[in-house]
DNA sequence: GCTGGCGTTGACGCCGGGGGGAAGGTTTAC
DNA sequence: GTAAACCTTCCCCCCGGCGTCAACGCCAGC
């Protein structure tokens, strides 16, 4: 199989393809004419690598999951490197959620002061009415 | 002021007091030999400014509460279009909040999976000894 | 034998935000 | 007098993950 029917079956491009290959991530053997080729193998590869990549892996990430394919074991997962990559992932998630809700509180506590404050400022304006006398 | 000071008493720079100018965010009078003339004012500004994005905010997100106080308000954040920010800012927060907590979930999913696909191979490698057996 | 469609390598662009740093020239401060 | 501070303009960078040429090679069909 050569690089455009690959991508093709993958659903990326020949471009992606030598990128990962020049990252050394998914090498290709040679035809004679110095095409690449590739086998179904690989494309097992790739598809584990854009699997990772859609769930929020960067590309040096899913490195332990294609070299754990490519030891032979059954999933890209099976290898504890694979494993040490999803603990460090769930820290780096962890972290990141935890930091955005620290700000997300910061900014809500902000709000609803300055909400109040013109509240507050709108209310001594006009001053209240007796809620009994409205229509 | 001339803009060394103002920078060091905001704790920034003088190359980001010069941006903000290119950025039409912090404009500054000019004195007779050129220089760029600060009052305490500007540093009020200033220091909304660096308040902000310290809060994670983009330095365009931080344009409304700048001219709120320009336009003499007591607060930044006494304007509409800040308020305005600050709830798209929130908005903003919250979906990139959940799409990080999904993510988590899945990577979750799949680091658990695996874990137990590990142990149950593990196990039928070395099949089960009796547990009242164990010293 | 020629066109079109694949393939090859290499190099540059980009996206965005927030500046950094150097060059080359005034002005000020001690 | 000279060092520090200021001025402008300019390019650079960071980060990953490619897109997009450019210029060329290989091969199948007609």
């Amino acid at each position: 199989m050569r690089i455009g029917e690959l991508a093709e079956r993958a659903g990326t491009t020949t471009r992606a393809l030598r990128y990962y290959e020049q990252l050394g991530l998914l090498p290709a053997r040679r035809a004679g004419n110095g095409y690449r080729a590739y086998d179904e193998g690989d494309l097992r590869l790739l598809r584990e690598i854009r699997m990772l990549q859609d769930a929020g892996f960067g590309l040096e990430e899913t490195r332990p999951f294609v070299e754990c394919l490519r030891a032979g074991h059954p999933e890209g997962d099976s290898c504890p490197a694979s494993l040490e990559v999803y603990e460090r992932k769930l820290a780096e998630l962890d972290d990141c959620i935890a930091r955005l809700q620290e700000a997300r509180a910061q900014v809500a506590g902000q709000f609803e002061r300055a909400v109040r404050a013109r509240d507050d400022l709108a209310a001594s304006e006009r001053p209240p009415r007796c809620e009994l006398a409205e229509e």
